[in-house]
DNA sequence: ATTGAAAGTATTGTCGACAATATGTGTTGA
DNA sequence: TCAACACATATTGTCGACAATACTTTCAAT
């Protein structure tokens, strides 16, 4: 993948595949949340120089996944309830206007990929969110600098999340409905309400975390 | 400032160092627009190793104000109209709900400042960003995540083109008016009005680069 | 004269070593 | 017993050199 224009792309530089590497194993919780990363150790493991292996860690600290201070050195990030949240409205603002920008501008084509997405969506609950709705949403709406701040800066942090937490436990089947309300302002082309529904959707996932994160706590 | 958290920060190692140096120099158009950036000759410049220089050219992607290409070398950005554009479609969602979070959020004494910030405006027509009512609000959102993605990602960028294009010739009353609305909006706690005041003030903004861009094409 | 290949030059990527800073441990004094 | 200082250890930051890749120039062939 290798964090660029939010498409990915095969890693040339060994800092660009240890990037890779280990963009995957915070994702998936191998390396832990909030875990110091030892420089040393991880370039023995890796069997690259410290300079690759910082290289790396840069780019991981550009996508938010490590977190670095001057003289002390990287640790994967670690969101308190409060900063998860603030996630999800930051998305309610930037996937809202991804919608209406999709509505606007995605081709026939690119709509009828969609729906077909959303048809194999009900049943096989894939996760792998590349070929998931928002993402298609994202794709479709045709303004780089807003698909490279979502895929690029929001993207790695909500896979990490979205691992962790399980995907949402248990909203499948409303979350599914909305998906379609919203498809059905893409075809309208009305770009107005695919950013409300979509708004509102992510506002509901938002109001669901909050709840799960609040029974967690007893 | 070095780029963490939106917030100043006083650089510590050389290579933050040095990525303030390149951040202003590209900002001001010293290093112009599209130039190539060669690390011997900077590091030259500088008097620094190439090892710290490729740090701060790292921290330079990560805020987007060069492009990297593995094995030829990083570029300044330089923005296409419609990439300039798209920019303001993002700064539309996200500081609309900066304005939205900062109606339900800042205190009275912050609020205090910013309305003097608001009077100083009208008359000195200052050029530091940092004391601007539209940063003023992103930092009274009390939204870390948005606040980070608007001052890492997009303030140095807009700080740029902004010395550019010599912040929007000739808007100025219009735009003030349009801020005193926002901020009565803010006294209000209103958090909806707020963002949607918002909203239309930088679709406005955009309007306005878009026709100025129009006239400077012939 | 233009195109293509090949050699040469310059730049970027990678490495290991050293310097500077932070962390952990032990000792001393109150 | 606890606090604070000093020392020892480990980690990060920085450097110069080498390797790999890209760019430029030269030359030859059609």
């Amino acid at each position: 993948m290798s964090t660029v224009k939010g498409i990915k792309q095969v890693p040339i530089t060994i800092a660009e595949r240890v990037f890779d590497s280990l963009c995957q194993a915070i994702v998936t919780g191998k390396i832990p949340a909030g875990s110091k990363i030892s420089e040393p150790e991880l370039a023995k493991y890796y069997e690259v120089s410290r300079a690759s292996l910082r290289d790396a860690i840069g780019r991981l600290e550009a996508c938010n996944l490590v977190i670095r201070r001057p003289n002390v050195g990287a640790s994967v990030v670690s969101l308190s309830d409060e900063e998860l949240l603030e996630i999800y409205t930051v998305r309610e603002a930037l996937e809202g206007m991804a919608a209406r920008q999709a509505a606007e501008h995605m081709n026939e084509k690119e709509l009828d990929e969609l729906q077909s997405l959303l048809e194999m969506e009900s049943q096989a609950n894939s996760n792998d969110i590349n070929s998931d709705f928002h993402y298609g949403i994202v794709i479709g709406c045709k303004n780089n600098r807003l698909k490279r701040l979502l895929c690029d800066d929001l993207y790695h942090l909500m896979r990490m999340y979205r691992y962790q937490l399980g995907r949402e436990s248990g909203r499948t089947s409303s979350a599914s409905k909305e998906h379609g309300l919203i498809m059905d302002a893409l075809l309208d082309r009305d770009g107005e309400m695919a950013e409300l529904l979509m708004r509102r959707h992510i506002r509901k996932s938002r109001k669901h975390i909050e709840m799960l994160l609040i029974n967690k706590a007893s």
